[in-house]
DNA sequence: TTTAGTACCTTGCGATACAAGGTATAAATA
DNA sequence: TATTTATACCTTGTATCGCAAGGTACTAAA
């Protein structure tokens, strides 16, 4: 047991970080927001539902996504998202804008 | 001019990392409230007064910092602020948060 | 027909970043 | 001497956003 809470730490410092990772991750395929939330886990970084969904909406409603619904075997239809043209030039910025976040707090922390 | 508003995406990506910073920097040297934000404004991280001000105070109300007033040769005295042990401490487990954070980043972004 | 699993979504709360405005001290200028 | 400029402190109100908790609905298995 730490001194502090580490998982909040890290809450802490995945902030703002989380649409880049939305992006990101659907950059590479589509998928649902369920499916999302269990790639996050696995990577560590903790999303739960009450999070995600408002989020999803708020870049949909932003043309960075777009979404399509899908018959499941198993269970309700999912809505798959997508990323839009928009959706990837705003990525293209967040990896310029998250480089130099990297590079700014590296010079800080040595410095 | 881009299509999306880069430092407002700079601003979001920032978030969770403020706390991070203050305590890097006062983990050099003392400072004070304008001077750190003079610092962060040359590492183009800007934080505003209204930002600053309440997270240095939750900071020392949480121990991690201390201050001391300090008279100035041209101006009001200054609120020195100073880590402490306890601020120290953190500050080691937020660089291996950070690390964490980072390092998860970079997989899911190249995946 | 009830339970378990999967998937969707919303509401209320708390934390926090920012814009804007306010107070106070000291030095320079009119 | 009165006013302006520079420096430094701080607070209030608003908006955003992450999370806990709770709710709906479809499918399959018990």
């Amino acid at each position: 047991m730490n001194e502090f809470n580490t998982d909040n730490i890290k809450a802490q410092m995945r902030k703002g970080v989380l649409e880049y990772c939305i992006l990101s991750i659907l950059d590479k395929n589509d998928a649902y927001a369920s499916s999302l939330i269990a790639e996050l886990k696995e990577a560590k970084m903790i999303v739960v539902e009450g999070t995600l969904y408002p989020l999803l909406t708020r870049q949909k409603n932003q043309e960075l996504l777009t979404y399509r619904w899908e018959e499941s075997s198993q269970g309700p239809p999912r809505k798959y998202y997508a990323i839009t043209e928009k959706g990837r030039a705003l990525l293209k910025e967040m990896d310029a804008a998250w480089q130099d976040v990297v590079e700014t707090l590296a010079l800080i922390r040595k410095k």
